[in-house]
DNA sequence: GTGGTAGATCGAAAAATGTCGATGTATAAT
DNA sequence: ATTATACATCGACATTTTTCGATCTACCAC
């Protein structure tokens, strides 16, 4: 396996690691079935229900590998998907029997 | 989100942890590649280059996570990729560059 | 300014994962 | 039957990850 090669299967790696944590991967659908098209991080505590400094790792670890963009909207943490990292991930999704609404239309391209 | 969906999330985390290890990924990667569509654990070992216990612990997880189905054949195990469940890996394999080999035959459907 | 709030970061403890050598098990060859 | 081979499993240790409470920082309201 060539040299760069294997540079793009470590990053590969990661970005599949970053999803394979239950946690993050309903992070990730909920942040992606906001209307809004994101969430602050206290929205996602009282959704995931665990500790903000927990929630807070997580979703660095998602935005490390580059699935989440955050910004600051003031003093809230504003978190959204970056859809070109999730066109990988729009097969996959068929997975769920029940499709997360209002994820098609940002998702496919 | 509903008791069920719950369910197949964990699922699904459990799919892409088991991705994501660079090891692992690199196994599934060898083994799509393989032009007789799999390969046996010694293979995968001389390929990985690691001790043969810590081989055969990737190649369970594998297997574990339903990426790869395994079957005795005399006294090696052979072991090859689960198409349907690479079905949605094959979006995302365009992230590498240069395509894999003899891949594209058996990943597009 | 002062005080309050949102969230990032730190530090520590617990849990999970990765790694290897050694051993076990089954098949194949002689 | 004995021996050799391929691989799985076990046991132990090292590393990484997860989790939380506590603290720190920045912004906002007053």
């Amino acid at each position: 396996m060539a040299m760069d090669t294997k540079v793009k299967v470590n990053e590969a790696a990661r970005l599949y690691a970053a999803l394979g944590h239950s946690l993050r991967l309903q992070a990730v659908l909920f942040l992606a079935s906001q209307p809004r098209g994101g969430a602050y991080v206290s929205d996602v505590v009282a959704y995931l229900q665990r500790a903000q400094s927990t929630v807070s790792h997580h979703l660095k670890v998602l935005v490390d590998a580059g699935v989440l963009a955050t910004e600051p909207h003031g003093n809230w943490g504003w978190y959204q998907v970056v859809p070109t990292r999730l066109s990988q991930l729009s097969e996959h999704l068929s997975l769920f029997g029940t499709s997360v609404p209002a994820l098609g239309a940002r998702m496919v391209l």
